[in-house]
DNA sequence: CCGAGAATAAAAACGATTATCATTAACAGC
DNA sequence: GCTGTTAATGATAATCGTTTTTATTCTCGG
């Protein structure tokens, strides 16, 4: 478990960014995909004091940084990952356990050119999102055959 | 949501009910896809005494019998769209004018399933949109003196 | 050490969607 | 044609995630 280690208690650190190593920390810990409520919780259950809005401030901007992923979920929330590639990816997360791989998406962009291009569209912006059940959750012996 | 009572049919299943047939009328002459409030409005408009709730009850309905196409704009929202065809494809919207173009997504669905396969994730669900500036509003980034 | 300025956090605002429930209207039988 | 049953309707409120507001706190520079 991570437990709460005071690297600089109060002095040579970025500008006010306690709470950001916090979010940071927070969001390596966490599995998969999860919203910003739920890191908010992460980081209240560690004790730490952050708020919601500094949460999603932070999430904003990593964001748009690319240190962290954001999908969507099926019922449109957003759904936020830490993500050390900055390249343009995809991911196909467990609908289960949330568990979530990398996928590559050269196939999907090229499609996307190729289908843009040829419908004379430009800055094309194109959004995949892969759900499925993972190995450990493809077994569902509870599902009888309809 | 579980009201679906497939029983057989004595005849119509659905009534034949007046604002059923002008959200139709009005998806059929919005042109692009349009939110459920869109709708509304424009229904409206028309003069039409079509509450909210059955605008989205019938988008609801619409979508799930494959009448309406469904996307989900980049800030979540969802947007409806007449759509005669119920096979599984996507569209290629413009930004500016929402105007969309109906894509092929077979070479999506194929690296779709083999990408999941790989993963060995099961009854994968894919989520593919593609927004972008139609010929018509493909601006420069030099703005040319009109 | 002090001040300027940015960052933070709590709460309220906001917007889209959904649930509630009394009322209305359509379809079928008479 | 009229009535009854039953589903559909629709105004309001609730829900939920997200964004904005505003006062406060804290870091950094001088």
């Amino acid at each position: 478990m991570t437990q709460e280690q005071d690297q600089q208690p109060r002095g040579t650190r970025v500008r006010g960014t306690k709470q950001a190593s916090a979010l940071a920390s927070a969001l390596t810990s966490l599995p998969g995909f999860c919203s910003a409520q739920e890191i908010h919780a992460e980081l209240r259950r560690r004790g730490e004091t952050v708020g919601l809005t500094t949460v999603y401030r932070h999430l904003q901007v990593l964001s748009e940084t690319g240190a962290v992923d954001t999908i969507r979920d099926p019922s449109g929330e957003i759904l936020y990952r830490q993500c050390g590639s900055t390249v343009h990816h995809h991911h196909l997360t467990c609908r289960v356990c949330g568990s979530s791989v990398e996928v590559e998406g050269r196939a999907v962009e090229q499609w996307a050119e190729k289908v843009a291009a040829e419908a004379g569209f430009t800055a094309v912006d194109h959004t995949v999102e892969l759900f499925g059940l993972c190995p450990g959750h493809s077994a569902s012996p509870m599902e009888p055959p309809a």
